[in-house]
DNA sequence: TACAATGTTGTACACATGTTCAATAAGATC
DNA sequence: GATCTTATTGAACATGTGTACAACATTGTA
């Protein structure tokens, strides 16, 4: 289509050259905003580099200019999207000085908000998880941001345990436990949104803390075995 | 390498012609079986029909002869492991005569058995997932199979509930919330083998199991509401 | 105005991808 | 033994991939 072979005109077209020149930051970050669109639209085996340059209005070679490699920008968008949903948790748990109880059900709640459900956002997620043990960049985000993660959900439940006088409570154990239901959770609304409502997933979330309160604490506890 | 623009050389090498014409059924379990261990060694994305026919032993074309695509073999390579693991589960609990209660205790042992925690399956697997909705002959097999694995818990729940004599019990959701349980508990095993260790995995999902007889399981009756 | 620094472009490159297809060989049928 | 069916091969094809790089455009500085 264009004639390369065409020695009088320009390798360059001067009418396209360079309508709007940005500041690096703020390059980068219209950058990550069009991968997250184009892992949404396209998933991460269809998000090629060419359709993320399409996606920002931008030549194919500026990636490369602001990032070391394809790889590097997608690590570092993984990154954005865990922060926005650690921040997203962080507020919805500490703020207000809830009880431990009211914390765990605020996480809960905000667990799963209409932004969290998005399909298309768990799918581009799932594909982030799938890329973690390949992806040395990728995996150092994931443990970083799960640890995060569970950390809030310690902390709620060392205070629960706290209140009600539990003696030797692991209550990191039960912090992993919570956070797989709430994880295996969202990947089940995500691979097939329609076999559990947003209410029914609170619910069962809510029955393993009261499961917890009305007497599983004991299994949870140090000198607990087999 | 090897010399094609050479008239006085066939196209086609005799000495490594059709060692072992094979029936089509051998044939195809036999490429079911390299994609197994392409993609427990190259990822998801790294599995190619090259390397497939390469660990199987095979020309590049042979692929399309015994599927119509590659992501048709992809999928009843998942359609296979699938049943594998659910026979598995299937097996484990319903022999011998179990109680509800032994049969959840034999779901759960099984699901953290060596064979089932090997993080290179894992990691297959998760790939699986993401692939789900932008693959429909995936998404097809993964409804099935999560149907069938729900259906064992439902069944152990259901008849746990009528020993204890629950009235109203919602059985399917309680399946749905041990089901996720032991998917997110299995999800990040994969993820971070040394988290925790599969005594503590059944240590947690018996925990579900206790809090749900100890009380929890009024939250699963239909008159609940937030 | 001249110069240096750098954001941006689009082509080129080397390689990988899934699929097609004529050629070949093995086995079955008559 | 001749013929038909079909499993198997390997080269060819069209397309897509990430990255490199020279050319160009813009900005800031002297």
């Amino acid at each position: 289509m264009t004639p390369t072979t065409n020695p009088t005109q320009s390798a360059h077209n001067p009418t396209t050259a360079n309508p709007n020149r940005m500041e690096p930051n703020e390059r980068k970050q219209l950058l990550i905003e069009a991968t997250i669109r184009c892992l949404k639209k396209y998933g991460f085996q269809g998000t090629s580099v060419r359709k993320i340059c399409a996606e920002a209005g931008v030549s194919v070679g500026l990636i490369n200019h602001h990032y070391a490699s394809k790889d590097d920008l997608i690590a570092q968008t993984y990154q954005q999207l865990s922060d926005i949903v650690l921040q997203g948790l962080a507020k919805a748990c500490q703020t207000n000085q809830l009880s431990p109880r009211e914390q765990l059900s605020a996480f809960i709640q905000q667990s799963f908000t209409q932004d969290f459900l998005d399909p298309q956002l768990i799918d581009v997620w799932i594909t982030f998880w799938g890329a973690t043990r390949s992806v040395s960049a990728i995996q150092s985000v994931h443990d970083k941001s799960y640890l995060a993660y569970r950390h809030l959900l310690f902390q709620a439940l060392s205070g629960l345990a706290l209140e009600k006088g539990w003696q030797g409570f692991n209550a990191n154990l039960a912090a992993i436990s919570l956070s797989a239901l709430l994880d295996g959770l969202w990947l089940e609304s995500g691979l097939n949104p329609h076999n559990f409502t947003p209410e029914q997933a609170i619910q069962m979330c809510e029955a393993w803390v009261n499961g917890l309160v009305a007497g599983a604490h004991q299994n949870y506890c140090e000198a607990w075995s087999q």
